[in-house]
DNA sequence: TGTACATCAGTGAACGCGCGTTCACTGATGTAC
DNA sequence: TGTACATCAGTGAACGCGCGTTCACTGATGTAC
């Protein structure tokens, strides 16, 4: 049977221990997800290997350590939320601007709340002692490029009415400037400074729900009141209309 | 001199014991949050003791479990914060309606940037396992009574323009009113959602300043993208005027 | 002012756990001829 | 197709640590008379 099954798996890996491998590691990676739910950032590697029925050691043949093992969460996380994401806004009209942001803000919301220890992991407080690779940099800026095609896409459709530069503080120029190239350079500061402020209202909205900030107070109606505060994001974007 | 001091001390604290009872109480307070820098909420009452010089058991003399003293620390932190930005708002003219929202910004942006572990106590990821008890609860809400003041006050001084409030979804609108109603009920709900708009920016802009979301991108002049941030949303608000 | 008793801070040992990581090893799987 | 050798997953023991909390105790400090 054993046998039988090794062959049907050569079609997806090339070999039964290459499947088994990424199957393990897959597990691996499932049993942490849950422990962050529990236990948070502090992985516990033992508990990990106790709960696959191997001895402690045998984890090491799948991540060299556990901040290893940490780092790919992150990574996973990051894809997810930004594919999720990508996902969302892609089944949106691309000249539907204020369609666009809304789908990027209920799309990173959405799966924050089915995520929740998973966002805290990506967006909550920095694990001490840990440092993260240049890995982790690719998929963490997937959702801030969904943000920037949008603004980049809105100045090309000619969407956002003239602003004087010049009201904006030279530091702050420099710096929306700096992101503004990431993007193409065709996003005007003053566009791109109400983009930031945007852009970090949704993962504060997001944080404040998830971390128990609206706790007895906003807490009973945070669907209308999180899509209501997008639109006056977009509405003070210039995304509205 | 142990005695003459002792003496000395009874003017404070009714007797030698208490005095320094307090001031171990705040030593061992301090330690933790040292530790809170290096290895985040999951304190170590044995490294405390170490620390001290004492048996571990000895600190529960003190604090009877790890979660009492963790309770401790966020209720200080709490109240350095809304001391911190009380001081700052209190310093502007109360008519100053500008002022008093750009020294709130500061006043609390400058504490988290002297105390970012604190910061990150109080306002990042919750603490695995750890609920906090109902004393946190006034402390907490120092910060927000501020901002709920000046609303207030701004509503009293005919500041805010007339506008049409069923532009709100009704959900929203429950809400505001809840939050309304725990500053005397006079702030009509569409400055509300706006002044909810500008208090989730203000933490949004700090907790991604802190927590290295603006790392190599937009952290060369913080203080002035936070300021003009703060400028932007009090314009949102309707304070800038 | 002095003595008797009560309070309570700090000790030291113990309970019953936990952890990450290394290393020599067995035995199954995979590869090349 | 069959055999020889290489790869590598998982074992088990060990190293050298860590932790929160309880409890009976000593001895100093505080209180009441």
């Amino acid at each position: 049977m054993l046998t039988k099954r090794c062959y049907a798996l050569q079609m997806t890996a090339r070999t039964l221990r290459a499947r088994v491998r990424k199957e393990l590691t897959s597990e691996i990676k499932a049993i942490a997800r849950r422990q962050l739910a529990a236990e948070g950032a502090n992985l516990s590697l033992r508990a990990i290997a106790r709960e696959l029925g191997m001895v402690s050691s045998a984890v090491y043949r799948y991540f060299p350590s556990r901040d290893d093992l940490l780092t790919a969460l992150i990574i996973d996380c990051y894809n997810e939320l930004g594919e999720a994401t990508e996902h969302a806004v892609g089944t949106v009209d691309p000249a539907d601007f204020l369609g666009r942001w809304l789908a990027f803000g209920h799309g990173i919301r959405d799966w924050a709340l089915t995520h929740p220890s998973e966002y805290a992991l990506i967006y909550g407080s920095p694990v001490p002692g840990y440092q993260a690779p240049q890995d982790t940099i690719g998929p963490a800026s997937r959702t801030t490029t969904l943000i920037l095609d949008l603004l980049s896409d809105g100045v090309a459709a000619g969407l956002f009415t003239e602003e004087e530069q010049n009201q904006i503080p030279e530091a702050v120029r420099v710096e929306m400037a700096r992101v503004t190239s990431l993007a193409g350079g065709t996003i005007p500061e003053s566009v791109m400074v109400r983009g930031v402020t945007a852009w970090v209202q949704v993962f504060g909205m997001i944080t404040f729900e998830l971390f128990g900030r609206f706790a007895n107070v906003l807490d009973e109606h945070s669907d209308e009141l999180f899509d209501y505060q997008l639109r006056m994001m977009a509405e003070h974007v210039g995304l509205a209309r």
